[in-house]
RNA sequence: GGUGAGGUGGCAGAGCGGUCAAAUGCACUGGUCUGUAAAACCAGCGGGCUACGCCCUACAUAGGUUCAAAUCCUAUCCUCACCA
């Protein structure tokens, strides 16, 4: 797709804002990263160990994906830092050259709760691996993510599963700060000796409380940052919830930091995060529901495993120009996906990032062109929205 | 033709007098999945109901024993193994 022009005087900065939706706080912008522009809205995949589930940077290329996520976490366990470092960093080791994200662990706080101890120093996790003891810290994290050489980093911050009560999110988010600000100076001082330095992605917590996501974001002002990563949604809160944080957070950063929310989404939730002030996005959910047999469609999910598909012989979605839409049938990936072989994985996976970019990209250009809220409407008229609590 | 083993839900396969509409696996039907311990997990799966309980039909077929049978007995049909 063609290359959307920037004003030459916003050429310099980390982000730039390219336009704004007059309805809603949605923005398309372009974040200038160490390994090229990436424009915004953007979703990333996820590639938690250094490879988007059963995809190949192959896919990753042909899908244009010029930013990815990964887990400091997770490959620091395995292979380990030194071995990445060894084969040049992550982007050499993968050979994808796209720009990288590295989740700092904070989401196993979460995720691995059963395997972890949370101190003041930092967070003691035993290997889901080995059940060796390893201690992060919010400076050990950042030296890992230098290590890897990702582009961006973020900090070691505590998520907590939804429900907590304000107590516990004020707790968390306190702690989230502190760490915040240990990761940041450790951050300077190696800046000083090394100057070797990702974009800095810190993340905030705050829970469902908008007075604490306030402070939050007001702490980052005393931080020098590239972007807020706002993290603690997608937990198992209500939507409106998250979109009222995102919405919050939006009003209160300043305009030159990306908003990146994190863990989101699902087709639906791009439109109403993107709506709320939101630039960048990462989810599991298109990868994940791939290898368990479901598509993203125009009209919304499509569970392939269901009797209805083994004898439609239609495009998973007619109107998607994608590699897998343009060959196989709903029919065929169906029986992949019955038949447990590994390519419906692969094809359902690449059809359903593909989606998701593709919505990105729909939502960048209807920014630019000032009909935003149009464009959600045409979208939402055909796309069924799964019914909460259904 | 002889001897032996056996016929249980879509398939495989437990059960071997009551607590059996019958374990378990697979298949099948549906659901879930949101900074990935996930190619995972959950539920249903004879039929019918005035359904957190009741009724009917069920363990090759037909009889029988028993208060009670998928389980014991008899006959029939059919499989499989070995021997001729």
């Amino acid at each position: 797709m063609p290359p959307l022009e920037m004003p030459s005087s916003e050429s310099l900065k980390t982000f730039s804002v390219v336009a704004k939706d007059g309805s809603s706080q949605a923005r398309a912008g372009v974040l200038r990263t160490p390994r090229g522009d990436v424009e915004t809205p953007v979703f990333m995949s996820v590639a938690t160990q250094g490879s988007v589930k059963a995809m190949t940077q192959e896919d990753l290329r042909e899908l244009g994906a010029r930013i990815i996520l990964a887990n400091a976490y997770h490959l620091y366990l395995r292979p380990g830092t030194p071995v990445i470092e060894k084969a040049g960093g992550l982007h050499g080791f993968m050979n994808y050259d796209g720009a990288i994200l590295t989740d700092s662990g904070g989401f196993q706080v979460m995720s691995l709760a059963k395997l972890r101890e949370i101190t003041e120093e930092g967070v003691t996790f035993r290997s889901h691996l080995d059940g060796s003891k390893h201690l992060l810290t919010p400076e050990s994290v950042i030296g890992i993510q230098r290590r890897l050489g990702s582009d961006i980093w973020t900090s070691l911050d505590e998520c907590l599963k939804y429900p907590f009560d304000e107590q516990k999110a004020t707790d968390a988010l306190e702690r989230t700060m502190r760490w915040t600000e240990r990761a940041h100076a450790s951050i300077r001082r190696h800046a000083d000796s090394e100057g070797k330095r990702g974009m800095f992605f810190p993340i905030i917590q705050g829970g469902t409380y908008p007075a604490l996501r306030r402070r939050a974001v007001e702490h980052l002002a005393t931080l020098e940052y590239d972007g807020i990563s706002i993290g603690g949604v997608s937990v198992g809160e209500p939507k409106e919830k998250s979109w009222e944080i995102a919405s919050l957070v939006s009003s209160v950063a300043p305009e030159d930091k990306p908003r990146y929310l994190m863990g989101v989404g699902t087709p639906e939730d791009l439109w109403d995060a993107v709506s709320h002030g939101v630039d960048m996005m990462d989810c599991v959910f298109p990868t994940r529901v791939a290898r368990h047999g479901m598509a993203m469609t125009r009209e919304g999910r499509l569970n392939l495993l269901n009797a209805a598909s083994r004898e439609d012989f239609r495009p998973v979605d007619p109107e998607c120009a994608c590699r897998v839409c343009k060959t196989y049938s709903r029919a065929y990936l169906g029986h992949l996906s019955r038949a447990g072989e590994i390519s419906a994985m692969t094809l359902l996976s690449f059809h359903n990032v593909y989606f998701l970019m593709d919505i990105a990209s729909t939502m960048r250009r209807a920014i630019i062109e000032g009909r935003f809220d149009q464009a959600k409407k045409d979208f939402f008229s055909k796309y069924q929205r799964r019914e909460p609590d259904a």
